[in-house]
DNA sequence: AGATATCTTGACTGTGTGGTCCAAAATCAA
DNA sequence: TTGATTTTGGACCACACAGTCAAGATATCT
């Protein structure tokens, strides 16, 4: 019937994603993307429509893959103390480092466009919500098992989790290096740890 | 002579830093500031020059109001945990929660503009460098005091609350509650605490 | 072949941008 | 008053922007 598609959505897609998560939405210019993505100005609109929502699909595109990095690391039901340690040098290494120094592409979208845009409002919200439940079922299970302090309220040790993580591309976009930001996460997490003997 | 300044350049700045905190920089147009600063365009570009060198002059007027944040409560060489409390309190009234949760504005300029321009750059790493080496210092006396774990170093102590503290501000666009925002942080300073004997 | 749908190219349109320039009005000191 | 300087207002410019449109080329199906 008709000609099939050239490219592949999800391809270009993600390709947008790159430029908007190291430039930010702003300062991103259609043309910039046109030329990064590598299709022709009417196949983007065709496809993805105006800059928002290419940007809220990008947003889309960056959830799935920290999704899938949360299932991995946390998903089963004994993740504990080793498990949330691996996620976090995986958070790092894929989400807030590769790049330059890009940070959490959430964190940079809630912070330029959280107020304003209901999408990004709503996707951030999404975003934060997967990433502290995660934890905090992590955090309960190490507690479980006796790697962390059982006194301390879960949900709120998953919160300075939340804050420490999200915190990190701040902290590499003024120098830090990749080794200071694991032993701080590393430091985080352990300082959950329940009273030694001493 | 001649003509004295009608207007006190400071409370024009100050004008100037609220609008690009809210928004960013991309985002706030010109005309914007000038409706907000409530001065001419000739005298804006008279007394600050570009868009960037106001830019520029906001963040050093938000990073005043910080260090004296910061000297105020980590000044004194006896600064412990009830001072670090003290200090996240208000640095959460004053530097994250105001004005629709917009976050520590040196966070959003770390992310927004943090690869591109160096002023910003070098003004990030000022910020943060201030404020990692006061936590470090009241860290340091609260083992002293013995308030916080002796066995932690201090200064990847001081940089958990770092990025803990820089990441209160995705939280709050994400839509935590002042008050869960404030046990989030007691809590990351709480965890620090030395092992209690239970 | 023919119909359908996509891709590419390029031109085009408003609109908003940052920034400059000019001139008149206002305000100070000598 | 005179001269210097600032303030205000508006006009203005070149540019980049997001987004649209048209036309032709290309590929897939029946």
């Amino acid at each position: 019937m008709a000609r099939i598609k050239a490219f592949d959505p999800d391809d270009v897609l993600q390709r947008a994603m790159e430029l908007f998560w190291r430039s930010g939405y702003a300062s991103t210019s259609m043309s910039a993307l046109l030329e990064h993505m590598g299709i022709s100005r009417q196949s983007l609109y065709d496809t993805f429509g105006d800059k928002n929502s290419l940007y809220l699909a990008a947003l889309d595109r960056y959830e799935v893959a920290f999704t899938e990095l949360v299932d991995r690391h946390l998903g089963n039901a004994d993740a504990g103390v080793p498990a949330l340690i691996a996620f976090s040098q995986a958070y790092l290494s894929n989400l807030v480092l590769p790049e330059e120094r890009g940070g959490c592409m959430m964190a940079a979208a809630a912070l330029e466009r959280g107020s304003g845009d209901d999408g990004v409002k709503v996707r951030v919200k999404a975003h934060v919500d997967t990433l502290e439940f995660a934890l905090r079922s992590a955090i309960a299970e190490a507690q479980h098992r006796g790697e962390i302090d059982a006194s301390r309220d879960p949900t709120t040790a998953a919160r300075v989790l939340v804050a420490a993580l999200s915190g990190l591309g701040v902290m590499g976009r003024s120098g830090a290096s990749r080794t200071a930001l694991r032993r701080t996460v590393e430091a985080a997490i352990s300082a959950l740890a329940p009273p030694r003997i001493s």
